[in-house]
RNA sequence: GGCGGCGUGGCCGAGUGGUUUAGGCAGGGGCCUGCAAAGCCCCGUACGGCGGUUCGAUUCCGCCCGCCGCCUCCA
């Protein structure tokens, strides 16, 4: 049984499940206004792995995502760049989904976008404000948290002392500083939408109580973000679904933040970020989601060339295993892209290693502790290079399948070809076998010499020569 | 000012009240190899500081120091 950190009650207990054997979750996606960098990278990585172990243990998982494309960063960057702000969505969600295709990650099962949700926000603001929850001013319509029982619930603070660390403008309109907008009216030039209140488009955070509750129903199980989600805006969600009488989410996960060297968080508004166009010129995107299994979702993970490096090297280790063994991938062919624990099983002809599978339920079990979990990788690829070495080739190839089977039920897919050589390398190799059966190691050892310089690492089989790159 | 988190061996990064180790990378020794590479075996007696609880704490509690996050937009 799966337990979780939830942000609510900060405390780790059961995930258990609104409707048993489904899992409805909710996380917040991306505003779509630039391209998105290695942070916008972990998140996805975070909630595919929760997601595809969900489905490894068996689960219906349905993954709902949305994409803001109404909001005022779009706006500035459309007047900036001299653009209609529907134009620079579409082209950064292009983007964006490039960018999270790239990481191997597998697309929500749904995408909604707040543009199509209007006239429901309409409806909920109209609501809130008829239960006296919500008030007009002369440029909008807030959300009076005075209003809201527990609001704090969240950021873990009572309402004063939130009030007394606010840094918002004062605005006279307001009855709190920390009251929100759920409706903004509309300023010549910018996109609107009809409403009781005049054109206007709605705030930033009632997308998200709209979207969930209409997809995934009152109640849903788990929803989602960064930490720097937690306050205000997932308060404020949570603020307007009590304010309106529906249930929420059940469970709060969030991940911590990705930082740079110093330990300061990337952040646009920061402009220390890197974006994952970059990354992935640079490095196997397999690199980057090994990265993040090496650490805890909760803790920040510090992205720089030495633990980009390092990352590589493991993924080195795990490829040598399975050009070693030439496995194959598990997420070949499998159904939905996920594997799952039982057909898995069920389906090796040889059998895996059930105890560490086992062991590796045990780990992420506890509050997806997917470092613990990779450990346990790491070490039968020891053991099956171990058995291997000693001619126990059945139980290399078990503890070998078993390894590619658990990367698989995380996403990471082993690669277990050398890439492709080319017809020159070829015979470079070809030439050097030849000089090797003939003893003329000095010629060998120029050609392996040659071979190096071209990038190849020259590697001595039982069956001759081997390069990969 | 309020709230929360973190400080583990050369580096990254889990975990735990005590007889037995996370794991990866780097490093040292050995095996294998024509030499390498890959792989295997062995090696490092780590838990910010000061107190307290305890038979015993890195693990619980308190204080201190340092770092970070949130309280404004942000994955």
């Amino acid at each position: 049984m799966l337990r979780l950190h939830d942000t609510a009650t900060g405390a780790v207990r059961p995930f258990e499940l609104r409707d048993p054997g489904r899992v409805s979750m909710y996380v917040c996606g991306p505003t779509v206004y630039g391209p998105p960098h290695l942070g916008h990278g972990r998140f996805t990585l975070v909630y595919d792995v929760v997601r595809r172990y969900l489905a490894f243990c068996g689960l219906d998982v349905r993954h709902v995502c949305n994409v803001t494309d109404v909001d005022d960063k779009i706006i500035e960057r459309a007047a900036a760049e001299g653009r209609e702000p529907e134009d620079v969505a579409a082209d950064a969600e292009v983007q964006w989904w490039a960018a999270m295709d790239a990481l191997g990650a597998l697309r929500p099962t749904e995408v909604p976008h707040a543009t199509r949700y209007v006239p429901q926000m309409v409806d909920l603001v109209a609501d809130l404000v008829r239960r006296g929850a919500a008030y007009e001013t002369g440029d909008g319509v807030y959300l009076s948290v005075e209003a809201v029982e527990g609001y704090g619930l969240l950021a873990h603070q009572p309402l004063a002392s939130l009030r007394s660390g606010a840094r918002v403008d004062v605005d006279d309109e307001k009855r709190s500083p920390l009251d929100f907008a759920l409706w903004k009216k509309a300023k010549p030039g910018e996109p609107s939408w009809d409403s009781p209140w005049g054109p206007g488009r709605p705030g930033w955070h009632t997308e998200c109580v709209v979207m969930s509750l209409d997809l995934l129903g009152e109640g849903f199980d788990l929803h989602g973000g960064g930490q720097d989600l937690i306050f205000p805006h997932h308060e404020n969600e949570r603020a307007q679904a009590a304010a309106a009488g529906r249930e929420f989410a059940r469970f709060w996960l969030h991940y911590a933040l990705v930082v740079v060297r110093g330990g300061e968080k990337m952040s646009k508004s920061l402009r220390n970020f890197t974006t994952l166009s970059e990354l992935v010129t640079t490095c196997d995107p397999r690199a980057y989601r090994l990265l993040v299994l090496r650490s805890h979702y909760r803790s920040p993970i510090e992205v720089t060339p030495d633990t980009i490096a390092d990352a590589e090297k493991g993924l080195d280790r795990l490829d040598g295993l399975a050009r070693r063994l030439a496995l194959g991938d598990p997420l070949d062919g499998a159904p939905g892209g996920v594997v799952v624990r039982e057909q898995a099983v069920a389906a090796a002809p040889d059998g895996v290693d059930e105890d560490a599978v086992t062991r590796f339920c045990d780990r992420m079990d506890d509050d997806l502790d997917v470092p613990g979990a990779m450990a346990g990788v790491f070490d039968l690829v020891s053991r099956a290079h171990a058995a291997a070495d000693a001619g126990a080739h059945e139980v290399a190839a078990r503890l070998g399948r078993t390894a590619a089977l658990l990367c698989g039920a995380l996403g990471l897919r082993l690669r277990g070809d050398a890439g492709d050589v080319d017809a020159t390398t070829q015979r470079l190799v070809d030439e050097r076998d030849a000089a090797r059966a003939e003893r003329d190691f000095a010629r060998a050892d120029a050609l392996r010499d040659q071979l190096a310089a071209a990038g190849w690492t020259v590697e001595d089989g039982p069956d001759g020569t081997v390069v990969r790159r």
